[in-house]
DNA sequence: TTTTCGCGTGAATCACCATTCACTCGATCC
DNA sequence: GGATCGAGTGAATGGTGATTCACGCGAAAA
């Protein structure tokens, strides 16, 4: 193991910051935020448990860390799946069910990421994501109320609604397709979709129209 | 303090778990979950850390024990406002309005109750809870389906996503209203009501015009 | 009144983890 | 080929909070 930062050191150390990260996203998407101890992504990453620490300043900021690259992912993800819909009713059910498929292909991690507290700190992290989740569909949906034909509605509650939809109906525990094929997840990401739809005022006919137009990704 | 069990011996000690009860409730209305520790639970009732065990074998059972207490308490409202209506869409109605407001009413509590983790096992109890109320909310859905004119739709996905949604848009920590007037919480509650009967196809109309009939209780 | 029982006590114990730190060792530098 | 630096180590530390337990004390039984 080299010492002075050439650039071959720097890149030493930058690959394993990743690991100890990947490590972390990787037992937070099997055992949930609890199951994150430093021992835990130590072992995992095949290092010692003190290592992690010459990368990360506390088991806070790690988890930022992975909370913040898995949400901006997802936003991201959402983003680009709105923007290339035709107009912006499509834009919020694509946003929408990018959401959902995406977060129903991982499951665990994604609630991990949304719901599960850990500590204080952390729970600001965790807001923020939600917030950006909320904010994101939140924009979408006043696009569409400003542009047309959808009845009034306090955005300020429907967008955090329609995110604890999604997250009660297809991630957390009580929700179905636990052995899912991917017909039934689709199924369930379309019918998570389109209750969304329909809560903001989309009349049925033209909510199912839009689902079925919708792309749905297979995968995260 | 007295010893064998005369009867007024029996209540004196079943008053004192109630009042372990109740101050285990209070501090999870006040904190959150985290909030409720034995030593913290044993001063306000005013007895000492020690004696919490006389009543309860583990934090587990008190915190358990807690959580179906208020879970039994809310299902039960739900159930009364629904049987009071005449027929089974205001019942859904009624039987959702009335778990918005009771919840917004005492809106830590009911978060704790039902959102905050604790450990594996009290866990399975609140997962009790939420499918106690996504089955209520579930079974009501399903009546109207047989009988009428909604659209036919998945009720294993939609109630838990009406629950969510209820929760996130009212309860968590996204939600708007925090320094709730009644008017104000009065408003959310129908506007989470809405939205909730529109996701399930009731068409806009209709919804408003049973939202506004709805009973909606004032306070828990 | 005396004896007995068992509730209530709260300091001590235990368990679980994050975090630290004195030390090792191998890779760079001269 | 040394000298030196610093990443990596992992046992020890520390803090938090649940749980235990040996004892005191006062109410009931005799």
């Amino acid at each position: 193991m080299p010492y002075r930062r050439t650039e071959n050191v720097v890149r030493r150390l930058a690959a394993r910051e990743e690991a100890i990260l990947a490590a972390a996203t990787a037992i937070a998407g099997e055992g949930g935020m609890a199951a994150v101890q430093i021992a835990a992504v130590a072992g995992r990453t095949g290092i010692a448990a003190g290592t992690i620490y010459r990368y990360f300043p506390s088991k806070t900021e790690l988890i930022a860390e992975l909370v913040t690259a898995v949400a901006e992912r997802e936003i991201g993800a959402m983003r680009a799946a709105a923007d290339a819909a035709p107009g912006p009713l499509s834009a919020l059910a694509a946003c929408i069910a990018t959401f959902a498929a995406r977060a129903l292909a991982e499951r665990r991690l994604a609630w991990a990421a949304i719901a599960e507290p850990v500590d204080a700190t952390v729970d600001g992290v965790r807001l923020d994501f939600r917030q950006s989740l909320a904010g994101e569909i939140g924009a979408r949906i006043e696009a569409v109320v400003a542009g047309g034909h959808l009845p009034d509605l306090d955005a300020a509650i429907a967008a955090p609604a329609i995110v604890g939809a999604l997250m009660e109906g297809l991630l957390g525990p009580l929700a179905p397709t636990h052995g899912a094929e991917a017909g039934k997840a689709r199924a369930a990401v379309q019918t998570a979709t389109l209750l969304a739809l329909r809560a903001i005022g989309v009349v049925d006919a033209r909510a199912r129209g839009l689902v079925a137009q919708c792309v749905i990704p297979n995968h995260g």
